[in-house]
DNA sequence: AGCGCCATGTAACCTGTTACATGATTTC
DNA sequence: GAAATCATGTAACAGGTTACATGGCGCT
């Protein structure tokens, strides 16, 4: 089993519903799948080239309708095939993301505990911000696309990043209040 | 302000603990860093090289005591005002995980809820294994090095970890309970 | 004799980001 | 006429992983 990167893999999921440019996939990942993907149009444009390539999709490039330059991907049958055999597949290991504000935290004993209550605040707060962008995202899917067979899933993923901001923002809490308490 | 990575401090901050070789200071992060780090050989090997380099560590080549050749490093003073001045340094953004897991989950339309339950249960069994590392680790800090002025912060860390971890876990379970009742 | 652990190091490779180049259309 | 948005693409770079090469020590 080969250690390929799961990029390919979220353009064709992506191509499923509805997104056909690669400026639209940019914008689609960025505004719904944020919280656990990103991506960049260097990615993007090459993947996509790669997967006509490979018969996963084919592209109509068209400049016809007076509006600029746009090519316009369709999955294939082998293309949809492709996405079901990945969905199907064991998924590899959980995640270990990097992050700064631990590391940092791990090594806050040569550094005063002002510093760190600092930090943990300044944390605190991009978290809730992100919180907040889930609120907001999952309004716009209650609100607009409801009857799109996709919104259940949607509304898990958003339901995950939604909790564990929460439960992250506790911990903030709490480790602030165990370092005043000194 | 440049977008370095934030190894060199990693490794640096590890010199603090008594790591002194290579070696050890790949097996302190994978035994304790674990959850928000991770590290390799290619790198640890370029930075301690670099490290030297820039007179934030010295060095001393020990092959004379029988045992095999061995490296020995230790932070200057330089080395550790570099560490205090990165701890003190606002961090930046907080990290954005990429998770196979939601991405497939995302796009789980296409696919029957009972592959997506054996997904989000095999999911689960790896969150409660990290979870018993973590429980393990912190018996392991309890019992022998809490006179250590580090164990506070390391304790902390793990405490995140066992939070997110937890909130997943209900997470999978709830979601679970969700696609089944249809 | 073989295995596991201690120990160092590098080169090739993969993945992904950033900066840049280009240009049309829409909106103010 | 300026700015924002739509739209495509690439080259250079940075960061990190993997596979490989090397070798001693201690135990069974």
């Amino acid at each position: 089993m080969s250690k390929k990167s799961d990029t390919k893999y979220a353009i064709l999921g992506v191509l499923t519903t509805g997104c056909r440019t690669g400026y639209a996939i940019k914008q689609l990942i960025d505004r719904s799948l944020n919280h656990f993907w990103k991506i960049s149009y260097g990615q993007i444009y090459p993947v996509l080239k790669q997967l006509v390539d490979e018969g996963l999709a084919t592209v109509t490039d068209s400049s016809q309708d007076g509006k600029p330059d746009k090519k316009e991907y369709f999955l294939t049958e082998k293309g949809v095939l492709e996405l079901q055999t990945w969905l199907l597949a064991p998924i590899k290991d959980i995640p270990t993301e990097k992050n700064e504000l631990l590391l940092k935290l791990f090594f806050s004993r040569h550094q005063t505990n002002d510093v760190t209550i600092l930090h943990l605040n300044d944390y605190k707060e991009k978290l809730q911000e992100r919180y907040n962008t889930y609120l907001n995202i999952e309004q716009s899917i209650l609100l607009y696309s409801s009857d799109n067979e996709d919104a259940k899933f949607w509304l898990f993923t958003l339901d995950y990043g939604k909790r564990i901001a929460k439960s992250a923002i506790e911990w903030c809490n709490d480790t602030i209040d165990q370092l005043k308490e000194e």
